[in-house]
DNA sequence: AATGAATGAGCATTCATTCAT
DNA sequence: TATGAATGAATGCTCATTCAT
């Protein structure tokens, strides 16, 4: 098979992905600032050197993990709620999609909810770009419901959203430190009813 | 001056505490990997191997920071939930006492969010003891407006404590994060409007 | 250049050589406990960084030393000692060779005489393995000629060649701590005649 | 008791003697460079300061240890000779004492037999001073023999004298490092039958 | 004389990154 | 492209020594 065929077959690299995904695998396993550069390359089964053919360094590695899966989860996000009409159920469906993704691979969910918040740095780059999209989705989304008249026009969109975000995401937490196993996706549904219907009686 | 003169002017210790202030001014600006021990004695003022009277190193700041804020977090929450008999009512301060007083020192904030979260170390220190603490005294209060009948009960009392945990994380995370100040207190009505009311109209 | 033509040019690694022989050169000069890995580095000519490659620490580049020489040392003894038959021409050979070698590099001489003796820690791993060989050569030696009859029998072969050690060892020792300079290897022939023929007229 | 009469009672000084026999038992135990000045002190039952009011430093320390002992062993030493005439009796006296004085104190001889041998500076102090006149006792009572006619003529003193140091030397040392316990002393016997009368049937 | 809290110089080791091959 | 040997800057911690009390 000629260079090219195979590039072409194999996507624009090969070694990019197997990078990525060892680093997913090794900062979860070990933390960022525990793991080597090593430790990543060998699991990739690259030589050190080789990482620095595909990423600038150690940052660029989580960094690019986040950028990718980040932009991954929107795209899906807008492809299943294309097709929702009802806030109240495009808001049940992002819960779903948050709790099932994060549930089905836990390194990654590892990563997301550990070693992308040990530094401000990350925080600040992930709070400007793709995490305010997502917020946003779920923001416009509550808009939506409060212009339909389907949801109370008396709470702030921006704050309703957060409150969202956060409950789900505190799920995710709570699921990588628990001790024992259990399902994540399945909590999705008792966020959901809390949030829009309250606790009150 | 007498021992006990100076003891009672200097409080049990001068230098743990302007170590431990030094610490959560130094790891909220710089991250705790970026700390330098150095950093910490230079800001409090004390030579680098005094740290190492008081503490058993880097790591032990950051945890005795943790432990001292929560421990008096905590003091504070029973004290003030005492006098509080509806269950609604001790939610609505849970909240108002967790924004006020984050909002109230934005580098223990930013501690606690950011740096604290930095490792799964930390976070399963954080997990097991004093957070566990923190999460069931939102938890039992649930569980009493249940057994009033003044909450639903179709909810399990633990993840309703956790959405609302994760709901107040989430504004303090974005309040560290925002570019523009602005208070973090008044955010503590939204917040519980919305988690016993719920969102549907 | 072909990688085989460079290791032959090179020989198996020309760094550890190289830092092997620095080690000698620096601990002789300033003692192991004030040599610093930095020091042995330079010398050798190579990054800091580049020690932890071929040795695990300070402590393996002193042993290493010893494993290297000592094993060199009694390989060359046994191969001398082979063509002799006579146990007392064999113990005047080994006093020969002991004094000739290490007159021949005090740096390597210092090193054995006073750095490899610093610890405990060392005096027994040298105690223990080649130094018990070396010892055992000798004792062999007084065996042999006690059964010929060209020794006397009422000395226990064991504390005679502790002795006959002993003795070499302090002029080497006195050698090394001299002033003024001199010629270490004649004075094999004064240690043999008075290790063979007692002092007594 | 006045305070004068409690110095006097106690000789010079109760902390100097306490720090100086701390000194051995913790140096014999640990290594003079893994001791710490901590570690004598706590074991003198003084604080850390106070055996700066005695010593220049840590070096000192071992200094004065090495100073006292070798005063006090040559002055044993000359005590004893003087009322012996024949030279070969007084080689006799001088194995039984060396030996009989480091059997009696493993970590005296621990001390001496490897701790002050670590340093070339230690091993150059030792040989310029003390040293040298225990070594030169020896060599007289040699030079003594040969104007008698005991000894035999044509060996140099100075030689015969190392060889008799470094052959009690190495019993210490091989006794400090054997891992079974047996009696010093009786070596002395030994000792001196191979050097007056030689190893030659 | 005695204390012991405070000091701060000193250093072995790690590991992200480079570059000759 | 890929390698991996070599680099060398960076830092947490120790401990001999000082000095105010």
């Amino acid at each position: 098979m000629a260079k090219a065929a195979k590039q072409a077959k194999n996507g624009i690299s090969d070694k990019r992905e197997a990078i990525l995904r060892a680093g997913v695998k090794v900062f979860a396993a070990k933390g960022f600032f525990n793991s080597k550069v090593a430790d990543v390359a060998s699991e990739a089964g690259v030589a050190d050197g080789t990482v620095y053919l595909y990423f600038k360094g150690k940052d660029d590695i989580l960094h690019s993990i986040f950028d990718r899966a980040m932009a991954e989860f929107i795209a899906e996000g807008r492809r299943e709620l294309e097709h929702i009409d009802d806030p109240a159920k495009q808001i049940a469906k992002i819960a779903e999609l948050h709790l099932s993704r994060l549930g089905a691979d836990r390194s990654l969910a590892v990563v997301f909810q550990i070693e992308l918040r040990g530094s401000t740095k990350f925080m600040e780059a992930f709070s400007a770009a793709a995490f305010a999209e997502y917020l946003e989705i779920i923001r416009k989304t509550i808009e939506r419901g409060q212009k339909d008249g389907a949801f109370r026009s008396d709470v702030k969109p921006i704050i309703a959203a957060k409150m969202f975000y956060g409950a789900l995401d505190e799920m995710v937490t709570n699921w990588i430190l628990s001790k024992k196993p259990y399902p994540l996706e399945p909590l999705a549904g008792e966020v959901v009813k809390v949030f829009l219907g309250g606790l009150n009686a």
